[in-house]
DNA sequence: TCTTGATATGAACGAATGTTCAGTTAAACC
DNA sequence: GGTTTAACTGAACATTCGTTCATATCAAGA
């Protein structure tokens, strides 16, 4: 018997990378197995092999689906003008981005060293457009004389690990509205570089 | 034979963390093996159990270990006077003191997850009488009206992951003297949190 | 109704895992 | 020189891993 009940053609792709992304944010890739996401999925081990290659793929697909996401959602994200105006905007997007993809965003930065080094060399350039969006925000800023940062790709890393980070603390339902975390977070980013 | 050459009582303990250090930070801890382990200190696996009674134990004494070295060398700090020279003995002290021990400080924030629940929640009293420190010095500058934080819990939070975010990029021999890197990255939490 | 093709099962594969343990070695002590 | 003892080996244990595949099921089209 192929299932237990329902019909065939119910989506079971996408289940696949929303279970594997779950379980793999909560015990991390190497922890997981096969059969427990297929579990989660509600279908044998063997059924996965039908939607995807292999288990270095799934993690593949997981990490570039989430960056390439976050660079289209900036994309689509009003810019603002000023270089002032375009920080608030990125601090402001990226703090509100990734704390709408918790699971995404932890493996993204915890499971590149799963990735072969093909992968991660791709999973590395996408990362890299991304942080190369921040820090030409600062360039021109400088240039401007409206930010005063001695090295903007060290001023980059600095920012985006601090926005990052709310991740590893902010709750739903927590103490702080994500509006208020926001200005504030963008209080202290704009503090840091202004001239 | 018990060895190929060398005499018994060669520190083989200590051996052990060092070799499981080095392996859990490139690879992960669930992705290397009892007998890589092993072999990279140059002994049998079952060798191993001489010394550790299990791989998780082997993982919880790592991480213990980076943190009561953490809080005893911030013990063994000169801490200056003020508000302003304590959050720059802190910061300063911060990317140091992680920038000496990449591995030990990759596997305190990468391998949290697999801890079990004892053990976790012992590996994060001692992180957060760390944050506590940091979270002190900000109260005192916040009452004495030199700092200006909204909230210092989430100041903390943001300024730990800012400042540990070196760990990340930065590379001995690099682009960036690490004074030069501790200067600027002071620079930017003194702004980002003056009053 | 019969055929087709996608979807899924469940058993099996070899390899690898953490851990144990009876036996071996060699240095240290009497 | 004989005994003790800590250090270590090497084989074995029961599980578990990712992956494959012959087979079964079912919905849809002819």
């Amino acid at each position: 018997m192929a299932r237990k009940s329902g019909s065939h053609g119910e989506i079971t792709g996408p289940r696949i990378l929303a279970a594997a992304e779950r379980l793999i944010a909560r015990k991390g890739f190497a922890a997981v197995t096969m059969r427990e996401i297929a579990r989660e999925v509600g279908v044998q081990a063997g059924a996965l092999y039908l939607y995807i290659p292999d288990k270095q793929t799934l993690l593949f697909d997981l990490m570039r689906r989430h960056m390439e996401e976050l660079l289209a959602a900036w994309e689509a994200e009003p810019k603002g003008e000023t270089p002032l105006e375009q920080l608030e905007a990125f601090a402001r997007f990226h703090i509100r981005f990734h704390l709408a993809r918790p699971d995404a965003t932890f493996i993204s930065y915890m499971e590149l060293r799963n990735l072969e080094p093909e992968n991660f060399a791709r999973i590395e350039a996408l990362r890299k457009r991304y942080e190369d969006i921040l820090e030409g925000i600062l360039k021109e800023g400088s240039a401007a004389g409206v930010f005063r940062v001695p090295d903007t790709k060290l001023a980059t890393m600095a920012l985006i690990a601090m926005l990052t980070g709310v991740n590893t603390w902010y709750r739903e339902g927590g103490r702080l509205s994500r509006e208020r975390v926001e200005r504030i977070y963008w209080n202290m980013v704009r503090r840091a570089v202004k001239g």
